[in-house]
DNA sequence: TCCATATATCGAGTAATCTCGAATTATGGA
DNA sequence: TCCATAATTCGAGATTACTCGATATATGGA
């Protein structure tokens, strides 16, 4: 990730409809939901949401497909990856013993208690 | 981290300049680099990288330490782990299976296999 | 105390962002 | 075709952010 793409992504989150939006759609995965019913949790209208969900979207944080008349908008896992590596990439580069405890603190939420979580659907 | 941090940090790294400077600052750790020394390898003015460094600051991702005339700038190697925690931290709470991928990938950055990776300090 | 160095704050001009009413485009059904 | 629904784009006013010259504050030394 280039630091550009870094820098869409950040000024994408750094608003507090936005960051709800993507966190709700992390929740809804991998379902999604459709733009209307986005607006309608948040309280915001229309057309605002709108434009707030092409910001996320041209970040690269969340994708749209139609579906009828509706456009469904889920949030795109892999953003995430992208950019928690994209901030913890620099220490990591020539450091691992400043990163490690970082890696060390974000695993125990993510440890599945059984093997029957291993394979993800990706593209 | 509540959200209104999580804004601040995200929209204190939306920013070319601060974004370098926060890279900067991680490769730097933890000597930590003095204002004037930042800006200079910016090719900032002064000023414009005081009101830079405030911002980093109150958002809580880097910290000051005057040392005789300077003022040492660290990053603040917490941050990142709350940050990336934060942004995880939704599909960690129920499905540890969509999350758990996005750790595997981030893990082997930071597992020291072997101690000759040391990177040179260049610039 | 006076001066030089290092950094922070103020003020103003410019640019970007947020919000939302109004108009527009796209889809599906009668 | 006409209509209703769903979402996007346009336009403008209000707010916020960025930049930097000028000024202010803080420290150390003579």
């Amino acid at each position: 990730m280039e630091s550009e793409r870094a820098i869409l992504a950040f000024a994408a989150l750094a608003q507090s409809t936005r960051l709800d939006v993507f966190r709700l759609l992390i929740a809804r995965e991998p379902e999604g939901l459709p733009a209307g019913d986005i607006a309608r949790h948040m309280s915001v209208p229309q057309n605002t949401m709108s434009t707030h969900l092409a910001i996320l979207t041209r970040a690269g944080l969340i994708e749209a497909e139609r579906q009828s008349r509706s456009i469904i908008y889920r949030a795109k896992l892999d953003a995430v990856r992208e950019l928690a590596f994209y901030l913890v990439k620099d220490c990591c580069g020539g450091r691992p013993e400043i990163c490690a405890p970082l890696i060390a603190d974000l695993s125990p939420c993510c440890t599945p208690k059984n093997e029957a979580t291993q394979e993800a659907v990706h593209e």
